[in-house]
DNA sequence: CGCCAGGTGGGAT
DNA sequence: ATCCCACATGGC
């Protein structure tokens, strides 16, 4: 009931919006396949080599309460230092990191995340044949929270957790469908797919595209101040 | 000018 | 557990 309502808002945004192409590759803007932004033409796919997931990864720290914008600049500074190569950015000192990264702010922070994680990453040999880590593993490094972990394990691993940001609980609560006060499992729980095809990949391929759904649709018309005028998901605001 | 953006960790209560 | 704060740039 509650989740053919979700499903139901998911199917109406699907129909405004059309498939979103995530995760951006910003490095693969304009080849085959990708749109200037670096977005998929073609709906979903699966990251096709290592250095795509590493890029994924490296986007999703840099993009912590910061805009993709500022993100994308720094992607292509750290291409053009080859520091979107693992071995580089282990390599590198994290002052010289820093400077790099200053785009997507929080870089002293950031710097620090991003050689955590490629420690993390090469340590586990987790970027050749995408073998996964598991979400606890994620969750004990510093710098990664459940979001990064989620949108990492989802849009890197395409593994079946579903993400929850802060989009995520501004269109829930202004449907009146959560109140804010639920915690992070909680909201994830939610989104949780009984269906007869619960298989993994159908999942994979639903939750890359709410999630990257809800972003859009919160950038257009659920921003902090809220565009009501023409939100094609107005009907279900305000009701239970 | 002020506010916001695809959070997280640390410290105090 | 829960609140509060630092972290920082670029766009509007």
């Amino acid at each position: 009931m509650n989740e053919r309502k979700l499903d139901l808002i998911y199917r109406r945004l699907y129909s405004h919006y059309g498939p979103r192409g995530w995760w951006p590759i910003r490095t693969r803007a304009g080849t085959p396949g990708f749109d200037t932004k670096g977005y998929h033409k073609n709906d979903f796919s699966i990251p096709q080599s290592s250095q795509d997931l590493f890029e994924i990864i490296v986007g999703a720290i840099l993009t912590q309460n910061t805009t993709w914008t500022n993100v994308e600049k720094t992607l292509e500074s750290m291409k053009s230092q080859s520091l979107l190569e693992p071995s580089y950015l282990h390599d590198t000192k994290t002052e010289d990191l820093a400077s790099v990264i200053r785009s997507s702010g929080y870089y002293n922070q950031k710097a620090k995340k991003l050689k955590i994680i490629t420690s993390f990453l090469l340590q586990g040999d987790y970027l050749n044949n995408s073998h996964s880590p598991e979400r606890q593993d994620l969750l004990a490094v510093w710098g990664i929270g459940p979001e990064t972990a989620d949108s990492i394990l989802l849009y890197g691993f395409n593994k079946p957790y579903f993400i929850i940001d802060t989009y995520t609980k501004r269109i829930l609560r202004r449907l009146h469908y959560i109140t804010g006060n639920e915690s992070y499992n909680e909201l994830q729980d939610l989104f949780i797919i009984e269906k007869n095809d619960n298989e993994a990949m159908y999942t994979v391929r639903y939750f890359n595209e709410y999630h990257a759904l809800i972003v859009e649709h919160a950038k257009n018309f659920c921003k902090k101040k809220p565009v009501c005028d023409g939100c094609p998901i107005s009907e279900f605001c305000g009701k239970r």
